[in-house]
DNA sequence: CAAATTTGCTCGCGCCTAGAACATAATCGA
DNA sequence: TCGATTATGTTCTAGGCGCGAGCAAATTTG
């Protein structure tokens, strides 16, 4: 998805006008447009074209650089003012919120809505109407809806939330255009393109709340399932228990690790969102801590031997698990870990977003969806009588 | 690497050329040039151009098409019979093998040698003197030498067998100019292009050996480890065993599937591969083979589970165990599964190319770094002034 | 044997990018 | 303070590329 291969002279116009307007979006803004130029191995000639071109349909805006190099001063093309809007929806067990972004930029929070958890109905409708109502209200601008929700999602469409009687519920359905993905996921999406995992080859990220999931992500791009429902990587069976999971397997080791983990750890009733985390925050819980992170670094060594990455990243409680108790995590990673490997493994390292990281990387999969020649071209074929400003 | 997208118009001949003849090595032979005129894209003008390029630098050639359609006979674009050759290598612990393979072809063996397994030197010097005589042989026509070998690789570069005392041997520094990759995941690539992973979005291939080996391969490629070191399923403790692992680790689920897991079971000593395929023959032995497949098969629930493969294939010993205990292999695949996978389950099925895999894959890997506009460019570059034959 | 069909071939057109030449606007150095 | 230097934007021409229309070629069909 992110390389678009022109065949004929036509298209590439398009082509470059795509990853162009991709590198303006990766750097935000900090970026000028010589360095563009050079590092997109254009012409100076060229990029004025293409510049001249995204500025004009109100892609790109071009600002003066104030700098101390000598030589005529460089424009730096920054998101235009009017430019594409994504809609980033974070939908959660017990809230949703929607949010906008520009390009290059953070989603900024539209609406945020507790709701009733059950039935689906009656928290896909009032969301549905929500986003219906952002999206006209942001108009031409708006290019694009991307959710992400809190369970395995597959066909990009079906999503389960066992605890909450979701069975197979088609959100994109329900909320018409859509793009769904799972909360791990698209945290470690968002990792890849503006946190920790940027610029890696190879790079794992774990998102722990009450499950355990993730994404294992290829030059900014997470692997994905067949059925869209890669990187559930909490159900292995990588310590030898027996405990059933709701998911169905048995002895899988996201159970050990996650909210509840803590809680039946300590005696607390299950679901207890909460309550886990003041479990984290407690030094007098340090031995449930310790034995949640050391289970942790069991299974991170053996995905680490299993899919080589170069640095693995966590969120949600894992940042956490991390923070509270490193020791026992590195402990247990390292005497999990293949001997060559030993030398230099991976970096576990805590997420760079925090709880941003949803919505960003939410709001990067439909900024994906758009910056394709398809997507692009659209908007400049809407856009391209509009003279310059 | 096969997607190389354009940016100049210059580039874009390049790119196009290379579109085409790879998608000649895909078919070997058995596409007509409207045939791929049509899936590539093209005008006919321009496949005529560059098939006529193509043809004239001595890369492919055109045969008239037997057909009973109407209409104009069609050419069908083979690989030239003076083309470009690639040299698959695959080195075993007791014994290597050089074979040359033509685009769209098989590997034919040039020459088979055991030989004393250890120190490295001794097994390197005379193969690399070997591959260098082959090289010379084949002058002009040689692009490129890709060796298979039986260990995990790091960097490209180096190789560890530990059993043989190779501690991170620097394969390519003694081969000089050549590719190195693990045997497992070169079998996998070759399933990838020429088996049942063909034309498959993600797919898992284990391979079976001593080792427990293979790769994640997304749409024919597989997913490279940051060290070039991915694949190595087999060392995770899936199964709650505390048996040390040669590797370093503890419990590796590979231990109990393997050659030796067969031969352990059966008061074996270890290390005899004929002997673990006698075993697998003999139906006296039926409960240590489902003891091994039954494991394999909750090895492989656990990676379905995290990483949604469409389909998985099985080669080496694997093959074996599928074919001889179904069964017990299924039922334990089942039973590992998430709920939500069990409805449509990737498919577990045998290798389609059997132990030709790794010279097939040595060949695909060295056709991969030949098949890019750098590769074709530099052959075009020196075939262009010979005229057409 | 003629009509129909499919494909290959040729050529002009529009489009694209590179690169050279020039213009512009900053810093640097005396 | 002011020319020299440097880096970049802008303009324009030249060279290439693929498309597509029109025509030629070769086979099947009836």
């Amino acid at each position: 998805m992110r390389e678009t291969g022109a065949t004929t002279s036509g298209e590439l116009r398009l082509h470059n006008l795509v990853r162009l307007l991709r590198a303006v979006h990766e750097a935000g803004a900090g970026a000028t447009r010589s360095e563009l130029t050079r590092s997109l191995g254009l012409s100076r000639g060229t990029a004025a074209v293409l510049a001249g071109e995204l500025a004009n349909a109100r892609l790109i805006r071009e600002e003066i650089a104030r700098q101390g190099t000598r030589g005529r001063p460089t424009g730096i093309p920054r998101p235009h003012p009017d430019g594409p809007l994504a809609l980033a929806v974070d939908l959660r067990e017990d809230v949703w919120t929607i949010a906008a972004a520009e390009l290059g930029g953070r989603p900024a929070v539209l609406e945020r809505r507790p709701h009733p958890g059950a039935p689906a109905e009656d928290v896909l409708g009032p969301l549905a109407a929500a986003i219906r109502r952002h999206r006209e209200a942001l108009a031409p601008r708006s290019v694009g809806v991307a959710v992400a929700a809190p369970g395995p999602v597959r066909d990009g469409r079906l999503l389960d939330i066992p605890h909450l009687g979701w069975r197979e519920i088609d959100v994109v359905a329900a909320l018409q255009p859509a793009l769904l993905d799972n909360d791990a996921t698209l945290a470690g999406l968002a990792e890849a393109r503006r946190g920790a995992l940027r610029a890696r080859g190879l790079g794992l990220h774990l998102h722990i709340e009450f499950d355990l999931g993730g994404a294992l992500i290829l030059n900014g791009n997470p692997i994905p399932g067949s059925r869209g429902a890669a990187g559930e990587f909490g159900h292995m069976p990588l310590i030898g228990s027996d405990r059933p999971c709701p998911c169905g397997a048995t002895g899988c080791w996201g159970l050990e690790v996650g909210a509840n983990a803590l809680l039946r750890a300590t005696g607390r009733p299950p679901q207890d969102r909460p309550g886990a985390l003041e479990i984290l925050a407690d030094p007098a819980h340090q031995a449930v801590v310790d034995q949640a992170a050391s289970i942790l670094g069991i299974g991170i060594s053996a995905l680490v031997n299993a899919l080589d990455p170069e640095i693995v990243t966590l969120s949600g409680l894992g940042a956490g698990l991390l923070a509270r108790s490193a020791e026992a995590l590195e402990t247990s990673y390292q005497a999990g870990l293949m001997d060559f490997r030993r030398e230099h493994p991976a970096a576990v390292v805590p997420s760079a977003l925090g709880a941003e990281a949803t919505l960003i990387g939410a709001s990067e999969l439909a900024f994906d969806a758009f910056l394709t020649p398809a997507g692009v071209g659209a908007w400049l074929a809407a856009h391209e009588k509009g003279s310059a400003d």
